[in-house]
DNA sequence: TTATTGTTGCAACAAGGTTGCAAATTGTAT
DNA sequence: ATACAATTTGCAACCTTGTTGCAACAATAA
């Protein structure tokens, strides 16, 4: 099965069975279970950001319980394996880490675009506050972290 | 009742009751009902923005029902009489737009800090993507809105 | 192979929010 | 003052997203 593991660069396409989902699950120091190859497997195939919901439906037979699908998810989230970014309604989305992993980390503080087309979610560079900002900072407010969501048409929608 | 309307500029300070309510909702087209009143007057009366669940609590004896907080918190909001912020666990806190309405419009993006330690959530300058941003977008990302959010500790907090 | 530890499924629960509808209330026109 | 149309309210039922506790189960390391 030929998939393409990053969509949005479109640099690298390479086929992904289930050797290469284990690998991936050690690499983030995961135990290896069928579970867990199977959410993967969905996430490693979609270009776009999955709610649990959607990644439940695209299961289809495999599916697991829905609970399971929680903490897979979390867990995934917590070794950095996937990226979960919240939307406009609160709720949240999940994908892989697709982009550049070595310009855009994933625990840093960076912002994300997400098209109101397609609903592609795109990881933006860090937010540096611009100047008024910095001088509200300065003026006493000390910042720990931040939430910067863009909303618009992605490239590909144009 | 002696209370301040304008908690974060601490500028003006005047005298609130049942009269100033009402042209408060007239003001932005709204029809006066008991329930709005009540509502109103806690807002006033809050210098922290509040949770539908705080403002229940707060209406104590007065209180409505439920569905009714949701629809009078969405016509006010719709109005711009307050302003709904999200937090980071993706629940909603309405206040009264409290800054100065000139340098803050409603309407317009702004970020939002919210103190880690008081809850107290100020409204922020405009966001100005910066240049590392401005160039994402040139690549033919279109910006239509956005949600800006700082965590931190306030300048009352440190 | 077995022990240890982490993972799964199930049922029940919880917060936050919405929908439909009948009854009550408001602003307005007579 | 009265009547009317248009909003607003309260209630009950419902929905979505996500969590908790717990017993059974599976993955790894020794
Ligand atoms: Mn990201
Ligand atoms: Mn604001
Ligand atoms: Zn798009
Ligand atoms: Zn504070």
């Amino acid at each position: 099965m030929r998939i393409c593991l990053s969509h949005s660069s479109l640099k690298l396409t390479v086929m992904i069975h289930d050797r290469e989902l284990r690998s991936l699950l050690h690499k983030f120091g995961l135990k290896v279970t069928a579970a867990r190859l199977r959410v993967l497997g969905v996430l490693v195939h979609s270009p776009v950001a999955l709610s649990h919901r959607d990644i439940l439906e695209k299961m289809g037979e495999q599916t697991t319980d829905k609970v399971t699908l929680y903490r897979t998810l979390h867990s995934f989230a917590d070794c950095g394996l996937i990226h979960k970014v919240a939307t406009k309604e609160r709720s949240w989305r999940y994908a892989l880490h697709n982009g550049d992993p070595d310009t855009i980390p994933h625990d840093g503080d960076h912002a994300h675009f997400i098209c109101d087309i397609c609903e592609r979610i795109y990881c933006m560079p860090a937010v540096i506050p611009d100047q008024k900002q910095q001088v509200e900072l300065k003026r006493g407010f000390s910042l720990r972290s931040e939430e910067y969501r863009l909303h618009g048409t992605c490239p590909q929608c144009h």
